[in-house]
DNA sequence: ATAAAAAATCTAAACGTTTTCATTTAGGGG
DNA sequence: CCCCTAAATGAAAACGTTTAGATTTTTTAT
């Protein structure tokens, strides 16, 4: 048992050449049955396992896809994973998964050692949509689907949940019920998430003609913490808002506790739309009116379009998919009479 | 812009040889600084990336670990998967992280991927503790770590919550408020956090001189469903429990559904302690009490014994690292008088 | 200026595959 | 039994690195 036996060893043993046995790994036919059974036994009996890095010097193909998020603990992340994941299994492909923890820095580190490794392909959310490091991708001519947040520096193909509509949606409910003081809190503006919400939101004002007063408009940055201070914020405010939109599930749980603790009475004080389901949504009381997201379906559709993208080099044009979000009303948000 | 450059190319351009490129890339010194400066102008100027492949196959290492977990979208893993990441990044390794649905047959084909790839080492959760599909990682003398579920067929380093101890201040916790009809819902009992936690809880009946009653002992399977239905049974009962422990994350939700449903009085009617802090549990009212798991430290410790396998290939004895769950007492309990 | 020692650089041989092209073998028809 | 064709197999050249060991250049000591 010194060293991993290769195919030389397996030729050796079989009494036939390295080309046979590679025809046999890899099932290119032309090869007889007998000569084939020969291959089989000593490959068992070797333990042989072949070696992906040889491999993948000559065929300059890994089968290996990279993902990048910014941030593995938010549960959004590993719901599209696990819809990449499972698409990428169907067709022989694997998965590497780095997270940035938003830093633009970590991810140049990850994407250079993607290149390195050569991956076939690149799914990522951004954490710095304008960043130059994303360049090197393009550079090196590899496939790149954008998840959640678009890439400026050059064209990708993208998937997005139409996150205005989704906005104008929530925002659009609240208006029905009656509420004009609607505060919004933002996610960050130079994101493609945090500036879509906020888009559909003054949409939704404008078409129903009620002015957007600036003091209601809190940035947060996606995390839990701005969205519990946000909240404290607006609850100081003299023009104190009857209903809060906020921009995505950690923002909308730090908004929760800070409800909570400042014993703002959710749905009878003060109505709430969140976008994004969360896991506390329905265990709240009342009940959270939410804007969700098809998680895994954002993640299969960008496996195909990546894969589509691998296979034929071509240039396709540029391709957008935008998946419709789904407002699910229930029971935090009360019809207000002023 | 033909194909990608290579270290033929570097050298060409500046007109050294490959050997000295590579002493540069590698940082190993003995070159002199007007040498590398022109190397390294020739790297820029060619837009020059190494090939991990090519380095693999001399070197023998790829600085890449190989983590399987069975769930990636049960929020525990991306949790220990973040302690892990942060320590390798560190120390310079990548992390492949895959997800098996718990499916042995599928964590059979990622463990041979993982190994044709050639990881230095991998980290598990695995999702069939005999399995002999497992085997292959130590045929191939590749460091294993075992995390929150050992592995039978073989010695490998083990990190643990100390499940058996968190399971018995639970249920101590409810004993002492007077609580004698106490439930649990278990996990699986061929899994070691499903069969450890049920030893606990036997044993602080024991302790507590409280018999056994079978059918406050309900069979789950970690899924929210599992937790559900369970609860619905309990319920059912004509000894109904007048507390319930829930031997994880998931189940809890699908407890707390079910009461919810049932209108069964969480606090009141009956009391409840759950396996894992949950986002949903200080949301509920009255607040969840729960055993918490230090899941950063879980994914950080088990990195660490992990790479001191890599580096130093001698035969360290096996190790197990359990660490000390704790109690975070909430509202979820009563005394109950009886 | 010269020899010896030290430092820098180079040459060439792996590493384990895949793949093209050449060669051998098997199988049929006459 | 021989020749021809088709099928099966083999030989050898990459792929892009790393790394001994050989060689050249530079530095130091005399």
């Amino acid at each position: 048992m010194e060293s991993k036996p290769n195919i030389q060893d397996v030729a050796r043993l079989a009494n036939v050449s390295i080309a046979t046995v590679s025809r046999v790994i890899n099932n290119q036919g032309g090869v007889r049955k007998q000569t084939e059974e020969k291959i089989l036994n000593a490959i068992k009996e070797l333990g042989y396992i072949r070696n992906a890095a040889a491999r993948t010097m000559k065929s300059r193909e890994t089968k290996t896809i990279g993902v990048i998020v910014p941030d593995i603990k938010n549960p959004f992340f590993p719901l599209v994973m696990a819809g990449i994941e499972q698409k990428a299994r169907e067709k022989g492909y694997f998965t590497i998964l780095s997270s940035t923890n938003e830093s633009p820095i970590v991810e140049g580190k990850i994407i250079k050692n993607f290149v390195e490794r050569g991956v076939d392909g690149v799914i990522i959310t951004t954490a710095n949509e304008n960043g130059e490091h994303l360049n090197l991708l393009k550079e090196q001519n590899i496939p790149v689907v954008a998840v959640d947040r678009i890439i400026k520096s050059f064209d990708a193909d993208t998937v997005l949940v139409d996150n205005a509509k989704g906005a104008y949606q929530a925002v659009q409910h609240l208006i029905l019920q009656g509420h004009r003081d609607i505060a919004i809190i933002c996610g960050p503006q130079n994101t493609t998430p945090g500036f879509e919400r906020f888009i559909g939101y003054k949409k939704a004002l404008e078409d129903y003609n009620i002015p957007l007063e600036e003091s209601l408009v809190v940035q947060g940055d996606f995390g839990e913490q701005s969205g519990y201070l946000a909240t404290r914020r607006l609850r100081e405010l003299r023009t104190r808002p009857t209903a809060i939109f906020s921009s995505n599930n950690l923002m909308t749980i730090g908004c929760m506790k800070a409800l909570d603790d400042l014993n703002w009475k959710l749905g009878e004080e003060v109505s709430f739309v969140g976008f994004d389901d969360v896991d506390i949504a329905t265990f709240l009381n009342p009940k959270l009116t939410v804007v969700a997201r098809p998680m895994n379906s954002v993640g299969e559709i960008a496996f195909m379009f990546l894969h589509e993208r691998i296979q034929f080099k071509a240039n396709l044009p540029k391709r957008e998919y935008s998946l419709p979000p789904e407002l699910i009303i229930r029971q935090s948000c009360r019809m207000w009479e002023k």
